[in-house]
RNA sequence: GGGUCGUUAGCUCAGUCGGUAGAGCAGUUCGCUUUUAACGAAUUGGUCGAUGGUUCGAAUCCAUCACGACCCA
Protein backbone atom coordinates (compact mmCIF):
# COMPACT_ATOMS: atom_id res chain seq x y z
CA UNK A 1 0.00 0.00 0.00
CA UNK A 2 1.28 3.38 -1.23
CA UNK A 3 0.73 6.57 0.73
CA UNK A 4 1.73 9.66 -1.50
CA UNK A 5 3.30 12.63 -0.14
CA UNK A 6 0.76 15.44 -0.23
CA UNK A 7 2.31 19.30 -0.08
CA UNK A 8 0.28 19.62 3.23
CA UNK A 9 2.98 16.44 4.46
CA UNK A 10 5.79 18.40 2.58
CA UNK A 11 5.17 21.07 4.47
CA UNK A 12 3.35 20.54 8.09
CA UNK A 13 1.73 23.69 10.32
CA UNK A 14 4.68 23.30 12.87
CA UNK A 15 3.67 24.62 16.47
CA UNK A 16 3.83 28.07 17.36
CA UNK A 17 3.83 30.33 20.60
CA UNK A 18 4.85 33.58 21.95
CA UNK A 19 8.20 32.48 23.14
CA UNK A 20 8.83 31.83 19.55
CA UNK A 21 7.43 34.99 18.19
CA UNK A 22 9.95 36.91 20.49
CA UNK A 23 12.83 35.08 19.06
CA UNK A 24 11.98 35.50 15.68
CA UNK A 25 11.69 39.15 16.29
CA UNK A 26 15.16 38.94 17.38
CA UNK A 27 16.36 37.28 14.21
CA UNK A 28 14.65 39.68 12.07
CA UNK A 29 16.54 42.10 13.85
CA UNK A 30 19.94 40.34 13.09
CA UNK A 31 18.90 39.89 9.46
CA UNK A 32 18.86 43.78 9.05
CA UNK A 33 21.93 44.21 10.62
CA UNK A 34 23.62 41.57 8.09
CA UNK A 35 24.24 38.16 8.16
CA UNK A 36 22.21 36.28 10.45
CA UNK A 37 23.99 33.11 10.46
CA UNK A 38 28.02 33.80 9.80
CA UNK A 39 30.03 30.82 9.17
CA UNK A 40 33.70 32.84 9.78
CA UNK A 41 34.48 31.77 13.47
CA UNK A 42 36.99 29.33 14.27
CA UNK A 43 37.21 27.91 17.44
CA UNK A 44 40.35 26.54 18.86
CA UNK A 45 39.57 24.72 22.15
CA UNK A 46 37.13 22.77 23.47
CA UNK A 47 35.07 23.50 26.86
CA UNK A 48 36.83 19.97 28.67
CA UNK A 49 40.24 20.79 26.92
CA UNK A 50 40.10 24.00 29.22
CA UNK A 51 39.46 22.26 31.83
CA UNK A 52 41.90 19.78 31.78
CA UNK A 53 44.36 22.10 30.75
CA UNK A 54 44.02 25.05 33.71
CA UNK A 55 41.66 23.27 35.83
CA UNK A 56 44.11 23.02 38.49
CA UNK A 57 45.96 26.21 38.02
CA UNK A 58 46.31 28.50 40.59
CA UNK A 59 44.02 31.74 40.42
CA UNK A 60 47.48 33.53 40.57
CA UNK A 61 49.27 31.66 37.97
CA UNK A 62 46.54 31.20 35.31
CA UNK A 63 46.86 35.18 35.59
CA UNK A 64 50.70 34.92 34.86
CA UNK A 65 50.23 32.48 31.98
CA UNK A 66 47.63 34.79 30.03
CA UNK A 67 46.61 32.56 28.09
CA UNK A 68 44.29 32.98 25.75
CA UNK A 69 40.86 30.67 23.93
CA UNK A 70 38.41 30.82 21.23
CA UNK A 71 35.21 28.75 22.16
CA UNK A 72 32.38 28.04 21.22
CA UNK A 73 28.99 27.00 21.96
CA UNK A 74 24.94 26.37 22.82
CA UNK A 75 24.31 29.62 26.08
CA UNK A 76 22.62 27.00 28.62
CA UNK A 77 22.44 29.35 31.83
CA UNK A 78 22.44 33.11 31.74
CA UNK A 79 23.27 35.69 34.68
CA UNK A 80 22.91 39.14 34.21
CA UNK A 81 23.91 41.77 36.96
CA UNK A 82 24.00 44.98 35.68
CA UNK A 83 27.45 45.72 34.10
CA UNK A 84 28.57 42.58 34.16
CA UNK A 85 27.11 38.99 33.41
CA UNK A 86 27.59 35.72 33.48
CA UNK A 87 27.06 32.74 30.74
CA UNK A 88 27.23 28.92 31.04
CA UNK A 89 28.32 27.94 27.12
CA UNK A 90 27.85 23.77 26.19
CA UNK A 91 29.62 22.22 23.19
CA UNK A 92 30.08 18.58 22.41
CA UNK A 93 32.88 18.62 24.98
CA UNK A 94 30.82 19.58 28.47
CA UNK A 95 30.36 23.32 29.47
CA UNK A 96 32.49 26.03 30.16
CA UNK A 97 31.62 29.44 31.70
CA UNK A 98 32.13 32.82 30.17
CA UNK A 99 32.09 36.21 31.55
CA UNK A 100 30.57 39.45 29.98
CA UNK A 101 31.75 42.47 31.40
CA UNK A 102 30.73 45.76 29.84
CA UNK A 103 33.89 47.48 30.01
CA UNK A 104 35.80 45.24 28.38
CA UNK A 105 33.32 43.89 25.55
CA UNK A 106 32.09 47.63 24.94
CA UNK A 107 28.68 48.60 24.95
CA UNK A 108 27.33 47.42 21.36
CA UNK A 109 28.66 43.42 22.50
CA UNK A 110 27.40 44.05 25.91
CA UNK A 111 24.14 44.28 24.63
CA UNK A 112 23.76 41.16 22.60
CA UNK A 113 25.09 39.37 24.95
CA UNK A 114 22.52 40.62 27.43
CA UNK A 115 19.55 40.14 24.09
CA UNK A 116 20.74 36.41 23.95
CA UNK A 117 18.50 33.65 24.60
CA UNK A 118 18.92 30.02 26.30
CA UNK A 119 19.80 28.06 23.41
CA UNK A 120 21.37 31.03 21.25
CA UNK A 121 24.81 29.64 19.76
CA UNK A 122 27.69 31.66 20.61
CA UNK A 123 31.20 31.98 19.60
CA UNK A 124 33.65 33.68 22.24
CA UNK A 125 37.44 34.83 22.41
CA UNK A 126 38.98 35.92 25.45
CA UNK A 127 41.37 35.44 28.45
CA UNK A 128 41.30 32.28 30.33
CA UNK A 129 40.89 32.90 34.08
CA UNK A 130 39.16 32.05 37.29
CA UNK A 131 36.64 34.07 38.90
CA UNK A 132 36.65 34.98 42.47
CA UNK A 133 35.12 31.45 43.64
CA UNK A 134 37.70 29.52 41.86
CA UNK A 135 35.90 28.66 38.94
CA UNK A 136 37.33 28.39 35.37
CA UNK A 137 36.01 30.76 32.65
CA UNK A 138 36.53 32.87 29.51
CA UNK A 139 36.96 36.50 30.03
CA UNK A 140 35.35 37.55 26.64
CA UNK A 141 36.80 40.45 24.84
CA UNK A 142 34.77 39.70 21.72
CA UNK A 143 31.30 37.59 21.28
CA UNK A 144 29.39 36.79 18.30
CA UNK A 145 26.23 35.45 18.27
CA UNK A 146 26.13 32.47 15.81
CA UNK A 147 22.62 31.07 15.69
CA UNK A 148 19.93 32.36 17.03
CA UNK A 149 17.82 29.64 18.85
CA UNK A 150 14.12 30.24 17.79
CA UNK A 151 12.86 27.43 19.99
CA UNK A 152 13.21 27.66 23.81
CA UNK A 153 14.96 24.49 25.42
CA UNK A 154 13.43 22.75 28.38
CA UNK A 155 13.15 24.30 31.61
CA UNK A 156 17.22 24.76 33.22
CA UNK A 157 16.77 22.74 36.06
CA UNK A 158 14.28 19.78 35.80
CA UNK A 159 15.38 19.58 32.08
CA UNK A 160 13.62 17.27 29.55
CA UNK A 161 11.97 14.42 31.05
CA UNK A 162 9.12 13.77 28.79
CA UNK A 163 9.85 10.26 27.27
CA UNK A 164 8.19 10.71 24.34
CA UNK A 165 9.47 14.16 23.80
CA UNK A 166 12.97 12.53 23.86
CA UNK A 167 12.18 9.76 21.55
CA UNK A 168 10.73 12.07 18.85
CA UNK A 169 12.92 14.81 19.11
CA UNK A 170 15.96 13.26 19.96
CA UNK A 171 18.42 16.05 19.62
CA UNK A 172 16.59 17.80 22.06
CA UNK A 173 17.53 14.91 24.70
CA UNK A 174 20.66 14.97 23.77
CA UNK A 175 20.88 18.92 24.36
CA UNK A 176 19.77 18.78 27.58
CA UNK A 177 20.33 15.36 28.92
CA UNK A 178 24.65 14.12 28.91
CA UNK A 179 23.67 10.65 30.13
CA UNK A 180 21.53 9.92 27.00
CA UNK A 181 24.28 11.12 25.26
CA UNK A 182 26.30 9.04 27.07
CA UNK A 183 25.06 5.77 26.19
CA UNK A 184 25.29 6.40 22.45
CA UNK A 185 29.08 7.47 22.76
CA UNK A 186 28.99 3.52 24.94
CA UNK A 187 27.00 2.52 21.87
CA UNK A 188 29.91 3.46 19.88
CA UNK A 189 32.57 1.90 21.82
CA UNK A 190 30.80 -1.31 22.10
CA UNK A 191 30.85 -1.14 18.41
CA UNK A 192 34.08 -0.11 17.68
CA UNK A 193 35.31 -3.09 20.26
CA UNK A 194 33.60 -5.46 18.43
CA UNK A 195 35.38 -4.80 15.29
CA UNK A 196 38.30 -4.45 16.29
CA UNK A 197 37.71 -7.95 18.58
CA UNK A 198 37.03 -9.59 14.67
CA UNK A 199 39.87 -7.99 12.86
CA UNK A 200 42.09 -9.08 15.38
CA UNK A 201 40.68 -12.44 14.99
CA UNK A 202 41.39 -12.02 11.09
CA UNK A 203 37.81 -11.81 10.34
CA UNK A 204 36.93 -9.42 7.34
CA UNK A 205 34.48 -6.97 7.26
CA UNK A 206 31.71 -7.46 4.10
CA UNK A 207 28.71 -6.03 2.99
CA UNK A 208 26.13 -8.05 1.68
CA UNK A 209 22.39 -6.75 -0.22
CA UNK A 210 19.84 -5.26 2.32
CA UNK A 211 17.64 -5.39 -0.78
CA UNK A 212 17.11 -8.90 -1.35
CA UNK A 213 15.14 -10.79 -4.00
CA UNK A 214 14.49 -13.63 -1.64
CA UNK A 215 14.59 -12.68 2.46
CA UNK A 216 16.28 -16.03 4.29
CA UNK A 217 18.36 -16.41 7.02
CA UNK A 218 16.03 -16.43 9.44
CA UNK A 219 12.43 -16.98 10.46
CA UNK A 220 10.43 -13.34 10.03
CA UNK A 221 7.94 -11.18 8.42
CA UNK A 222 9.93 -9.10 6.11
CA UNK A 223 9.20 -5.66 4.46
CA UNK A 224 8.16 -5.46 1.11
CA UNK A 225 9.37 -3.13 -1.78
CA UNK A 226 9.33 -2.33 -5.49
CA UNK A 227 12.68 -1.99 -7.83
CA UNK A 228 10.86 0.15 -10.34
CA UNK A 229 13.57 0.04 -13.71
CA UNK A 230 13.13 -4.48 -12.73
CA UNK A 231 9.55 -4.01 -12.05
CA UNK A 232 10.04 -6.32 -9.53
CA UNK A 233 9.14 -7.00 -5.30
CA UNK A 234 12.48 -6.96 -3.31
CA UNK A 235 12.55 -7.42 0.00
CA UNK A 236 14.23 -5.72 3.43
CA UNK A 237 16.57 -7.98 4.48
CA UNK A 238 15.80 -10.18 7.25
CA UNK A 239 19.14 -11.34 7.93
CA UNK A 240 22.60 -11.33 6.05
CA UNK A 241 22.82 -14.91 7.08
CA UNK A 242 23.01 -16.59 3.23
CA UNK A 243 25.15 -13.96 1.41
CA UNK A 244 27.45 -14.15 4.17
CA UNK A 245 27.44 -18.05 4.00
CA UNK A 246 27.94 -17.53 -0.24
CA UNK A 247 31.36 -16.37 0.58
CA UNK A 248 32.33 -18.72 2.84
CA UNK A 249 31.59 -20.58 -0.20
CA UNK A 250 33.54 -18.32 -2.03
CA UNK A 251 36.66 -18.86 0.52
CA UNK A 252 36.44 -15.75 2.49
CA UNK A 253 36.53 -18.08 5.73
CA UNK A 254 36.20 -16.10 8.45
CA UNK A 255 33.35 -13.15 7.38
CA UNK A 256 31.33 -10.63 9.41
CA UNK A 257 28.90 -8.08 8.72
CA UNK A 258 27.31 -5.13 11.15
CA UNK A 259 24.50 -3.94 9.92
CA UNK A 260 20.77 -3.31 9.94
CA UNK A 261 17.90 -6.07 9.99
CA UNK A 262 14.29 -5.02 8.67
CA UNK A 263 11.76 -6.88 10.71
CA UNK A 264 7.90 -6.44 9.81
CA UNK A 265 6.77 -6.94 13.71
CA UNK A 266 5.70 -5.24 16.69
CA UNK A 267 7.14 -2.32 18.54
CA UNK A 268 8.11 -3.26 22.17
CA UNK A 269 11.08 -2.77 24.75
CA UNK A 270 12.95 -5.17 23.10
CA UNK A 271 11.80 -4.74 19.31
CA UNK A 272 12.55 -1.98 16.69
CA UNK A 273 11.18 -3.00 12.94
CA UNK A 274 14.94 -2.04 12.09
CA UNK A 275 17.84 -3.45 14.59
CA UNK A 276 21.52 -4.13 14.29
CA UNK A 277 23.25 -7.28 13.93
CA UNK A 278 26.61 -8.61 13.94
CA UNK A 279 26.25 -11.90 11.81
CA UNK A 280 29.72 -13.59 11.80
CA UNK A 281 31.07 -17.02 9.77
CA UNK A 282 34.46 -18.85 10.61
CA UNK A 283 35.07 -22.33 8.31
CA UNK A 284 36.63 -25.07 9.98
CA UNK A 285 35.15 -24.24 13.75
CA UNK A 286 32.05 -25.44 15.15
CA UNK A 287 29.45 -24.21 17.49
CA UNK A 288 31.73 -24.73 20.62
CA UNK A 289 34.50 -22.65 19.17
CA UNK A 290 32.04 -19.65 18.59
CA UNK A 291 30.44 -20.08 22.42
CA UNK A 292 34.01 -19.82 23.53
CA UNK A 293 34.57 -17.05 21.19
CA UNK A 294 31.14 -15.03 22.80
CA UNK A 295 32.02 -15.68 25.86
CA UNK A 296 35.31 -14.15 25.62
CA UNK A 297 33.96 -11.14 23.69
CA UNK A 298 31.15 -9.83 26.05
CA UNK A 299 33.67 -10.14 28.84
CA UNK A 300 36.18 -8.32 27.57
CA UNK A 301 33.89 -5.82 25.64
CA UNK A 302 32.13 -4.85 29.20
CA UNK A 303 35.79 -5.04 30.70
CA UNK A 304 37.06 -2.18 27.60
CA UNK A 305 34.03 -0.11 28.00
CA UNK A 306 32.49 -0.10 31.41
CA UNK A 307 36.04 -0.82 32.63
CA UNK A 308 34.38 -4.06 34.84
CA UNK A 309 33.25 -7.24 34.31
CA UNK A 310 31.13 -6.73 37.36
CA UNK A 311 27.94 -4.45 36.13
CA UNK A 312 24.58 -3.76 37.59
CA UNK A 313 21.81 -3.85 35.36
CA UNK A 314 17.73 -2.72 35.99
CA UNK A 315 19.02 -3.54 39.72
CA UNK A 316 20.31 -6.72 39.15
CA UNK A 317 24.19 -7.62 39.75
CA UNK A 318 26.02 -9.19 37.02
CA UNK A 319 29.44 -10.43 36.91
CA UNK A 320 31.34 -11.30 33.46
CA UNK A 321 34.39 -12.99 35.10
CA UNK A 322 32.20 -16.24 36.04
CA UNK A 323 31.78 -18.88 33.07
CA UNK A 324 28.69 -18.60 31.46
CA UNK A 325 26.43 -21.02 32.27
CA UNK A 326 26.14 -23.59 28.84
CA UNK A 327 22.94 -26.42 29.74
CA UNK A 328 20.74 -28.17 26.99
CA UNK A 329 17.33 -26.65 25.70
CA UNK A 330 16.03 -30.32 27.37
CA UNK A 331 18.01 -29.67 30.79
CA UNK A 332 17.14 -26.10 30.76
CA UNK A 333 12.93 -26.83 30.51
CA UNK A 334 12.76 -29.86 32.74
CA UNK A 335 15.12 -28.27 35.88
CA UNK A 336 11.92 -25.06 35.70
CA UNK A 337 9.51 -27.67 35.00
CA UNK A 338 9.69 -30.58 37.66
CA UNK A 339 6.55 -31.75 37.34
CA UNK A 340 7.06 -33.20 33.81
CA UNK A 341 8.38 -36.32 32.83
CA UNK A 342 12.10 -35.65 31.01
CA UNK A 343 12.53 -39.07 29.43
CA UNK A 344 9.26 -37.82 26.97
CA UNK A 345 10.44 -34.39 25.59
CA UNK A 346 10.63 -36.21 22.25
CA UNK A 347 7.01 -37.25 22.32
CA UNK A 348 4.53 -34.62 20.94
CA UNK A 349 1.51 -36.40 22.70
CA UNK A 350 2.90 -36.08 25.99
CA UNK A 351 3.95 -32.41 25.68
CA UNK A 352 1.08 -30.53 23.30
CA UNK A 353 -1.18 -30.29 26.42
CA UNK A 354 1.42 -29.30 29.02
CA UNK A 355 2.45 -26.42 26.28
CA UNK A 356 -1.24 -25.24 26.40
CA UNK A 357 -1.38 -25.81 30.34
CA UNK A 358 1.77 -23.23 30.05
CA UNK A 359 -0.49 -20.80 28.38
CA UNK A 360 1.13 -22.00 24.98
CA UNK A 361 -1.06 -22.18 22.16
CA UNK A 362 0.26 -25.59 20.03
CA UNK A 363 -0.40 -26.31 16.64
CA UNK A 364 -1.28 -29.58 14.87
CA UNK A 365 1.27 -29.76 13.04
CA UNK A 366 3.62 -28.65 15.30
CA UNK A 367 6.31 -31.51 16.49
CA UNK A 368 8.04 -32.46 19.78
CA UNK A 369 10.85 -30.23 18.84
CA UNK A 370 8.94 -27.27 18.16
CA UNK A 371 6.50 -28.37 21.29
CA UNK A 372 9.73 -28.21 23.43
CA UNK A 373 11.15 -25.17 22.23
CA UNK A 374 7.14 -23.41 23.00
CA UNK A 375 7.92 -25.22 26.51
CA UNK A 376 11.09 -23.51 27.05
CA UNK A 377 10.29 -20.38 25.43
CA UNK A 378 7.23 -20.03 28.26
CA UNK A 379 8.78 -21.48 31.06
CA UNK A 380 12.59 -20.56 30.53
CA UNK A 381 13.07 -17.67 28.72
CA UNK A 382 12.82 -14.88 31.00
CA UNK A 383 14.57 -16.56 33.67
CA UNK A 384 18.07 -17.08 32.16
CA UNK A 385 19.60 -13.77 34.15
CA UNK A 386 23.21 -14.93 34.30
CA UNK A 387 25.06 -15.16 30.67
CA UNK A 388 23.79 -18.57 29.40
CA UNK A 389 24.09 -20.79 26.42
CA UNK A 390 21.21 -22.95 25.85
CA UNK A 391 22.38 -25.82 23.14
CA UNK A 392 20.49 -28.80 21.35
CA UNK A 393 17.64 -26.95 19.50
CA UNK A 394 15.55 -29.40 17.91
CA UNK A 395 15.97 -29.67 14.45
CA UNK A 396 12.08 -28.49 13.54
CA UNK A 397 13.29 -25.07 14.97
CA UNK A 398 16.41 -24.52 13.16
CA UNK A 399 16.43 -25.17 9.54
CA UNK A 400 19.63 -23.50 8.69
CA UNK A 401 21.94 -25.72 11.72
CA UNK A 402 23.72 -28.99 11.14
CA UNK A 403 22.10 -31.89 12.78
CA UNK A 404 23.67 -33.48 15.50
CA UNK A 405 26.16 -36.66 15.14
CA UNK A 406 24.47 -38.16 18.02
CA UNK A 407 20.81 -37.65 18.09
CA UNK A 408 19.60 -35.95 14.61
CA UNK A 409 16.89 -34.51 16.63
CA UNK A 410 18.86 -31.63 17.84
CA UNK A 411 20.93 -29.31 15.90
CA UNK A 412 24.80 -27.78 17.26
CA UNK A 413 22.92 -24.94 17.45
CA UNK A 414 23.11 -22.70 20.64
CA UNK A 415 20.93 -19.76 21.59
CA UNK A 416 22.63 -16.89 24.43
CA UNK A 417 20.28 -15.39 26.91
CA UNK A 418 21.70 -12.61 28.95
CA UNK A 419 19.45 -10.65 31.44
CA UNK A 420 16.37 -12.52 30.48
CA UNK A 421 16.66 -11.64 26.80
CA UNK A 422 18.24 -13.45 23.72
CA UNK A 423 21.32 -12.07 22.63
CA UNK A 424 22.62 -14.01 20.35
CA UNK A 425 21.92 -17.54 18.19
CA UNK A 426 24.75 -19.71 16.61
CA UNK A 427 25.42 -23.08 15.17
CA UNK A 428 27.58 -24.89 13.23
CA UNK A 429 26.02 -24.77 10.00
CA UNK A 430 24.33 -26.81 7.56
CA UNK A 431 26.60 -27.72 4.76
CA UNK A 432 24.24 -30.63 3.28
CA UNK A 433 23.03 -29.15 0.03
CA UNK A 434 20.26 -32.08 -0.10
CA UNK A 435 19.37 -31.88 3.30
CA UNK A 436 19.24 -28.14 2.84
CA UNK A 437 16.93 -28.44 0.16
CA UNK A 438 14.63 -30.52 2.01
CA UNK A 439 14.52 -28.23 4.84
CA UNK A 440 13.43 -25.25 2.58
CA UNK A 441 11.01 -27.49 1.00
CA UNK A 442 9.25 -28.45 4.55
CA UNK A 443 9.16 -24.28 5.42
CA UNK A 444 7.57 -23.68 2.10
CA UNK A 445 5.07 -26.32 2.85
CA UNK A 446 4.56 -24.11 6.27
CA UNK A 447 4.27 -21.05 4.32
CA UNK A 448 1.93 -22.43 1.83
CA UNK A 449 -0.32 -24.01 5.01
CA UNK A 450 -0.46 -20.22 6.49
CA UNK A 451 3.00 -19.28 8.30
CA UNK A 452 4.19 -15.77 6.83
CA UNK A 453 7.26 -16.31 8.73
CA UNK A 454 8.30 -18.94 7.35
CA UNK A 455 11.49 -19.46 4.76
CA UNK A 456 11.54 -19.29 1.05
CA UNK A 457 12.94 -21.80 -1.12
CA UNK A 458 16.40 -20.08 -2.29
CA UNK A 459 17.55 -22.23 -5.24
CA UNK A 460 20.99 -20.07 -5.85
CA UNK A 461 21.81 -20.87 -1.84
CA UNK A 462 21.15 -24.29 -2.55
CA UNK A 463 22.95 -24.20 -5.72
CA UNK A 464 26.25 -22.39 -3.49
CA UNK A 465 26.12 -25.41 -1.40
CA UNK A 466 26.31 -27.67 -4.11
CA UNK A 467 29.96 -26.37 -4.75
CA UNK A 468 30.84 -27.09 -1.17
CA UNK A 469 30.38 -25.04 1.65
CA UNK A 470 33.93 -25.96 4.08
CA UNK A 471 32.68 -27.00 7.75
CA UNK A 472 31.49 -23.89 9.23
CA UNK A 473 30.19 -22.02 12.41
CA UNK A 474 27.87 -18.88 12.36
CA UNK A 475 26.45 -16.70 14.67
CA UNK A 476 24.12 -13.28 15.27
CA UNK A 477 24.80 -10.95 17.87
CA UNK A 478 21.53 -8.56 18.56
CA UNK A 479 23.94 -5.35 18.84
CA UNK A 480 21.12 -3.29 20.73
CA UNK A 481 20.21 -5.87 23.24
CA UNK A 482 24.00 -5.86 24.37
CA UNK A 483 24.45 -1.87 24.30
CA UNK A 484 20.85 -2.25 26.54
CA UNK A 485 22.89 -4.30 28.96
CA UNK A 486 25.73 -2.85 29.18
CA UNK A 487 24.47 0.73 29.26
CA UNK A 488 21.35 0.08 31.65
CA UNK A 489 18.91 1.15 29.65
CA UNK A 490 15.80 -0.98 29.89
CA UNK A 491 14.25 -0.30 26.79
CA UNK A 492 15.06 -0.46 23.22
CA UNK A 493 14.49 2.97 22.12
CA UNK A 494 17.00 3.97 24.78
CA UNK A 495 19.80 2.68 22.61
CA UNK A 496 18.48 3.75 19.52
CA UNK A 497 19.21 7.35 18.29
CA UNK A 498 15.63 7.47 16.41
CA UNK A 499 13.35 4.80 17.26
CA UNK A 500 9.91 3.89 15.58
CA UNK A 501 7.01 5.50 16.52
CA UNK A 502 3.53 6.02 15.74
CA UNK A 503 3.18 9.71 14.11
CA UNK A 504 2.79 12.04 16.22
CA UNK A 505 -0.44 12.95 17.97
CA UNK A 506 -2.56 15.33 15.80
C1' G B 1 -4.62 -7.74 20.16
C1' G B 2 -5.94 -7.30 25.87
C1' G B 3 -5.23 -4.73 30.66
C1' U B 4 -3.41 -0.61 33.87
C1' C B 5 -1.74 4.35 34.13
C1' G B 6 -0.86 9.07 31.84
C1' U B 7 -1.87 13.66 28.41
C1' U B 8 -3.22 21.04 32.10
C1' A B 9 1.24 27.60 29.78
C1' G B 10 7.37 26.86 25.69
C1' C B 11 9.45 23.27 29.99
C1' U B 12 8.65 20.85 35.05
C1' C B 13 4.30 20.16 37.64
C1' A B 14 -0.21 21.40 41.21
C1' G B 15 -5.48 21.65 40.64
C1' U B 16 -9.57 19.30 47.08
C1' C B 17 -16.41 17.28 46.77
C1' G B 18 -18.21 19.10 39.68
C1' G B 19 -18.66 25.86 40.93
C1' U B 20 -14.21 32.17 37.56
C1' A B 21 -7.25 28.07 35.35
C1' G B 22 -2.52 27.86 39.40
C1' A B 23 3.03 27.75 40.80
C1' G B 24 8.28 27.61 39.55
C1' C B 25 11.41 28.17 35.37
C1' A B 26 11.49 30.47 30.43
C1' G B 27 9.56 35.20 28.03
C1' U B 28 8.63 40.83 28.47
C1' U B 29 9.91 45.51 31.45
C1' C B 30 12.91 47.80 35.37
C1' G B 31 17.20 47.53 38.93
C1' C B 32 22.03 45.36 39.87
C1' U B 33 30.26 45.18 37.67
C1' U B 34 32.31 37.97 40.20
C1' U B 35 27.40 34.99 39.39
C1' U B 36 26.56 29.44 40.04
C1' A B 37 19.15 26.75 39.00
C1' A B 38 22.18 34.47 40.42
C1' C B 39 19.02 37.93 42.93
C1' G B 40 14.86 41.86 43.76
C1' A B 41 10.30 44.24 41.61
C1' A B 42 6.38 44.25 38.02
C1' U B 43 4.13 41.58 34.02
C1' U B 44 2.45 38.56 29.38
C1' G B 45 1.13 33.71 28.17
C1' G B 46 -4.25 28.35 28.36
C1' U B 47 -8.62 24.66 22.33
C1' C B 48 -6.95 21.60 30.32
C1' G B 49 -4.91 15.58 23.95
C1' A B 50 -9.66 15.16 20.47
C1' U B 51 -14.90 14.27 19.85
C1' G B 52 -19.49 13.22 21.98
C1' G B 53 -22.53 12.60 26.50
C1' U B 54 -24.43 13.56 31.76
C1' U B 55 -25.28 18.28 34.41
C1' C B 56 -27.89 24.73 35.86
C1' G B 57 -22.51 24.27 35.52
C1' A B 58 -17.04 19.62 33.43
C1' A B 59 -9.72 20.12 33.59
C1' U B 60 -12.68 17.12 37.18
C1' C B 61 -17.99 12.23 35.97
C1' C B 62 -19.18 8.71 31.52
C1' A B 63 -18.16 6.85 26.37
C1' U B 64 -15.26 6.63 21.98
C1' C B 65 -10.76 7.90 19.59
C1' A B 66 -5.38 9.57 19.24
C1' C B 67 -0.50 9.47 21.27
C1' G B 68 2.78 7.63 25.15
C1' A B 69 4.54 4.43 29.36
C1' C B 70 4.27 -0.24 31.76
C1' C B 71 2.41 -5.31 32.02
C1' C B 72 0.30 -9.54 29.36
C1' A B 73 -0.33 -12.40 24.55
Amino acid sequence: MSEPITPADAVPVVDENQVIAGRRAKLEALRAQGNAYPNSFRRDALAADLHGQFGEAETTALEALGSRAAIAGRLMLKRVMGKASFGTLQDSSGRIQVFCQLNTLGEASYELFKSCDMGDILGVKGKVFKTKTGELSVWADSLELLVKGLRPLPEKHAGLTDIEVRYRQRYVDLIMNPDAKAVFEKRTKIVRFIRNFLDTLGYQEVETPMLQPIPGGATARPFTTHHNALDRQLYLRIAPELYLKRLVVGHFEKVYEINRNFRNEGLSTRHNPEFTMLEFYQAYADYRDLMDLTENMIRDCALAVNGSAQLTNQGREYDLEKPFHRWTMAEAVAKANPDLDASRFNDADYLRPHVKAKGGNPQPSYGAGKLLTELFEATVEATLMDPTFITAYPTEVSPLARRNDDNPDVTDRFEFFLGGREVANGFSELNDADDQAARFKAQVDAKDAGDDEAMFFDADYIRALEYGLPPTAGEGIGIDRLVMFLTDSASIRDVLLFPAMRPEAG
